[in-house]
DNA sequence: TTATTATATGTAAAAAAGTTTCACTTTTCA
DNA sequence: TGAAAAGTGAAACTTTTTTACATATAATAA
């Protein structure tokens, strides 16, 4: 197989034996390959002190089947050239326009869903689970940036069959958690895992011996200790202002992940899926 | 820097808005970028079911100049894309384990963001920058799911120098849009464009010649037309149950996107930007 | 509902782009 | 030196693309 040579390198390679008017041309296009794939035939023979014919004949000449054909594989090689070039843009530059800002967050929060993702263990994703259809009822639990995610819980499991609970006000929530049992299942949220308000929610919880789903970002952090399964939701490494930003997005998406799972278990085709989630706990009972 | 949206990126943002015969060829250039882009417009014509002038007038109305340029952009498109290599994930099979769940729904995420990137315009968020940064107030609407996403930019901008003000009731809602002028601001999530209530809101808010930023998943919805700046939110196309899960994150995505430009703005050394806003703004007048 | 206006779409003619023919010039080499 | 070969541009010709126009269809108002 004939490996597939790019324009520049048919013009340089054909370059010895062409005509004096075709090395024009030629060299018009090795020196702005961008600006010539732009061109039509006409402007191009006139850049070139050349007639249109002779363009024609040179693409030709070079193996192309028409001059579409050529300015086509020039506009490649100006893509491929661009790329290379852009590769590297680390962190937020100063001058940077409005577009590099948004590529860059939308970037981050991309590497933060990645990272996310690779962190979540199957087991621990199939504990969380069987706790979630087992429970009496499902209460969220979040203060302040994570009262966001703790809402969006709440919005998604309220369309299942299951009983769900979430209300913003701290006093509310304390209250709330020194009504369940460990026949509930209680998922708290919380970034750094470690807010005093989100902690003495979890201390009553804890006494009450209701099972606990932690959502954070540091698995050593109390609530990541103190709970029965934690899922991390990671952030993406290089951190902004508000480090907090990437991890709602991660935290959703794991919210988003346990909401699937807790809805293809009602769907009787997808009964194998829930026993698959029993075998998964079954085959380790080590824990962490 | 201009940032370059792609010819994919520009597809999905208008085909919401595009007819039925342009959908047919807005589709057949998103499934085969490559095929089309060496197509001559009368090939692409009967491949698509429609004439010549339909090709040109689409190719025209996503802004290209003519016909050479777009399939010019496509072939871009294809390089880029065979770089980036293959991604495999297709539907979520009955059998799949928990872990492949997880993986899918974060790949989809992943490409909600990566649609949602691609198809913002700088001109449309140096606009949107704009009108934040000089609003009297700041006001977030949004009902049912994209009510989170109106919640957390709140939250965000709540932490600048910005007056921001955000109520979950309806009622509320639409009071506080009765009471804004054409010095304020207004920021509107909703996810389909055309929920009812939202779009009483939005008539008030016109009413009143208040500014809107919409943020919604369809060009050619009720909220689009009539918003001052439309930031598309895009899904991935494969769709589960709830199609509305995905554009939740690239909802909050765009308000975060938002949120950086708007603190780099009171960076002093970051003011270069803002007047590159404004450069961005003058050079681009035209457009819808 | 019907009239009216806007939107979509294809046909066909015009314009633009690209290719080929042909006559003329220059170069090559016996 | 002079025939054959190669190079070139003008113009005829073909193909491609755009635009103007007419018609159909959908949306909107009375």
């Amino acid at each position: 197989m004939v490996i597939a040579r790019s324009a520049l390198g048919k013009l340089r390679g054909k370059y010895d034996s062409l005509s004096t008017t075709e090395k024009r041309i030629a060299q018009l296009a090795l020196n702005s390959p961008s600006t010539v794939s732009e061109m039509t035939i006409r402007e191009l023979a006139s850049a070139a002190g050349a007639s249109t014919a002779s363009i024609s004949r040179f693409v030709k000449r070079l193996g192309y089947a028409n001059y579409r054909e050529f300015t086509m594989e020039l506009a490649h090689v100006v893509v491929v050239d661009a790329q290379e070039g852009a590769k590297l843009f680390k962190e937020l530059g100063e001058g940077d326009s409005l577009g590099v800002i948004a590529n860059k967050v939308f970037h981050s929060s991309m590497a933060s869903l990645e990272a996310t993702n690779d962190a979540l263990s199957e087991n621990d994703i199939a504990r969380a689970v069987l706790k979630l259809i087992n429970a009496g009822t499902v209460n969220f639990f979040g203060l302040g940036g994570s009262s966001i995610a703790a809402l969006d819980g709440y919005h998604k499991f309220v369309r299942t069959s299951l009983n769900v609970a979430y209300h913003p006000d701290y006093d509310i929530q304390l209250m709330q958690a020194a009504k369940l049992t460990a026949d509930d299942c209680a998922v708290v949220i919380s970034h750094s895992g470690k807010n005093y308000e989100t902690i003495q929610i979890v201390k009553e919880l804890k006494a009450n011996h209701v099972p606990i789903i932690g959502i954070t970002s540091y698995s050593g952090s109390p609530l990541a200790r103190a709970a029965t399964v934690t899922l991390l939701s990671l952030t993406d490494e290089i951190k902004y202002r508000s480090e907090g930003m990437y991890s709602l997005i991660s935290q959703i998406a794991i919210l988003d992940s346990l909401f699937m799972m807790t809805v293809l278990r009602s769907s009787s085709r997808t009964q194998p899926v829930l026993m698959h989630v029993r075998d998964v706990i079954e085959r380790t009972r080590e824990e962490p």
